[in-house]
RNA sequence: CUCCCCGUAGCUCAAUGGAUAGAGCAGUAGCCUUCUAAGCUGCUUAUAUAGGUUCGAUUCCUAUCGGGGAGACCA
């Protein structure tokens, strides 16, 4: 990466690196000096200066230029010599372009969607799926070791009002088409009338058949686990985190229910463990045990060194509490949550509240029926995660013919036609599939030297932020970023096609090198879309 | 009442405290005898309000207004 390089050079460590807008302020630039001279009292024109006195002794073929700017940023010019190489440093690079080792094979878990299987996921674990999914992908990339995981909440109360949602007695609140199914569906489990027991059946029948269908066909999502909650109460794991609790008398018992002092570690009050039995219910553990098990679990025996869990924003006032529970048990490793805000849903321009009670909600199933998932990936990876997002099916479903991803997509099905075009028409002289055309290009690595348009060069720039994008999103999990980026990178592509015509028989050597620059977008483009799981069509 | 998030162009969204606040859509005027016009080029429009910190604020702090969320022995 560049960018590391500048700050090799500059020898600040903590030197910020921008890409300024500005093209008369370089390529790359750094206000570094300014926050030093704060510092120290300096003046910062003499002292960027100085600096950049050092840089030119020391010597470097990356840069053209090297400016000091009023009232003290460093500018950097990098050559086009440079730039010429990166094209051929991703032709060799290929599918593992962008990849860099910021994460030194950390293990990393994300943990998402975990929505509770009482019910078909909604529009809002469609964001926080999309999300969650796309971060792994762009962690791995950064070279930790990410594994994806899903909660599944199949224990506890809410289980229990399945049940007799499913039953329908007086106490169901669930509703919907898929209730009346699983009605009848379980008529025999209807005869124990047991509702945890149906509860328990519904929630296993509602993974397989209604979730896991949804999160990895039409999602396309693959997890490496799917975590029981169940299965840890079972396991005698959630008592394991109870007693340790009690072990180190962070616990109390207050009322009939079991208390943990959470507010010795930073939570606003204490937190019930095991509610006391009363009003008819046994006692039973509240979601924070299971939920303390299952990042013990995490922590200490899976041994990840960073978790993140991404979380609607109504699970805000969660957090404290979980990091007082990891605190208590001094587990080791890194938590981090991220919190998706709520998408809302407006039905002519008017907000309707999502109910499963009132069966007021439209399923990830009917968006992904009505539009296609290219196009709900793009549409929700675009926004960043604390934006409050208001969905209009109508509006989408209108608005789904002009997303933005068909720009993104049409320019890859443009390269890959001009690439078949130029394989057609014998170039490079050996022709044959696009493979073997590339390890042609590299032979040719003079001609590089002639691509020279600012198109050319502006998409080359273009082309190189991409282990950049991916360092800053593996940093701050700004996934909209990429989205961001396809757009920034195609567009500099359509500019090229319109001022640069590739192939041209009178000069080999020049299409070529544009050739060479097309697979170079391509493997770049395709890289990106990759990592937002959007496909990459060769014809539209 | 307390806490969290948000307020940027007609609409949907960008912008590690940086230099001239960017895109897409919509509107409008142009560009195909030439590799895909789902494209390119031009024009028009914005930081909720009032203070403060700073060489420099959309970004940080305080207050106000407006919208969303949380504050349970629910998850």
């Amino acid at each position: 990466m560049i960018r590391s390089q500048i700050q090799k050079l500059l020898n600040l460590p903590d030197a910020a690196i921008d890409r300024p807008e500005n093209p008369g302020f370089g390529d790359y630039s750094t206000n570094a000096v300014l926050k030093l001279a704060k510092k120290e009292g300096k003046n910062p024109m003499i002292l960027a200066q100085a600096l950049v006195q050092k840089i030119l002794v020391s010597d470097t073929h990356i840069f053209s230029k090297i400016e000091v700017a009023s009232p003290g940023f460093i500018n950097f010019t990098l050559s086009n010599e440079f730039f010429r190489q990166q094209v051929a440093e991703i032709l060799k690079a290929k599918e593992n372009y962008g990849a860099i080792n910021i994460g030194e094979n950390k293990k990393v878990q994300v943990e998402f969607i975990s929505a509770n299987p009482t019910g078909p996921l909604t529009l809002g674990n469609g964001r926080g799926g999309f999300f969650g999914d796309v971060l792994a992908n762009v962690l791995a990339r950064a070279g930790f070791d990410v594994k994806r995981e899903y909660f599944v909440n199949d224990a506890g109360y809410q289980v229990e009002v399945l049940g007799h949602s499913v039953l329908k007695d007086e106490q169901a609140q669930y509703k919907g088409e898929y209730i009346d199914k699983l009605n009848k569906k379980f008529i025999c489990w209807l005869c124990s009338k047991d509702p945890k027991k149906v509860g328990q059946k519904a929630a296993k029948y509602i993974l397989a058949k209604m979730l896991q269908p949804t999160i990895k066909d039409r999602m396309k999502i693959k997890f490496d686990e799917w975590v029981s909650e169940n299965s840890l109460r079972l396991s005698g794991e959630t008592d394991e985190v109870l007693q340790m609790l009690k072990a180190k008398n962070l616990t109390y018992e207050q009322d009939g229910a079991v208390w943990f002092k959470s507010t010795q570690f930073g939570d606003d009050k204490d937190r019930v463990l095991i509610t006391s039995a009363k009003d008819g219910k046994s006692a039973a553990a509240t979601y924070l045990l299971p939920d303390a098990a299952y990042h013990y679990k995490k922590f200490v025996k899976d041994k990840f060194d960073k978790v993140i869990n991404v979380w609607g924003a109504d699970h805000h006032g969660y957090i404290l509490r979980l990091q007082a529970v990891k605190k208590a048990l001094d587990m080791p490793g890194e938590l981090e949550v991220v919190i998706m805000q709520l998408v809302r849903l407006m039905v002519k321009g008017q907000e309707v509240k999502m109910s499963k009670r009132l069966g007021t909600y439209i399923t990830l199933d009917e968006l992904l029926e009505e539009i296609p998932l290219d196009v709900a990936r793009f549409f929700f990876l675009m926004r960043a995660p604390n934006t409050h997002m208001d969905f209009d099916l109508d509006l989408a479903k209108e608005q789904s013919q002009k997303n933005p991803v068909y720009y993104v997509q049409y320019a890859y099905a443009r390269i890959c036609s001009i690439l078949r075009k130029a394989s057609e028409s014998g170039f490079p002289p050996s022709g044959g599939v696009r493979g073997d055309v590339v390890s042609d290009y590299k032979l040719q690595a003079n001609s590089y030297q002639l691509l020279s348009h600012p198109s050319e060069l502006a998409l080359i720039k273009q082309l190189i932020r991409l282990p950049e994008i991916i360092a800053d999103t593996a940093t701050d999990y700004g996934v909209h970023r990429l989205p961001q980026y396809s757009m920034d990178l195609v567009r500099s592509f359509h500019k090229f096609y319109e001022d640069c015509k590739v192939i041209d028989e009178t000069n080999k050597d020049l299409t070529v090198a544009r050739l060479a620059l097309c697979e170079a977008t391509r493997i770049t483009l395709k890289n990106t879309l990759d990592l937002m799981g959007i496909s990459a069509p060769e014809k539209m």
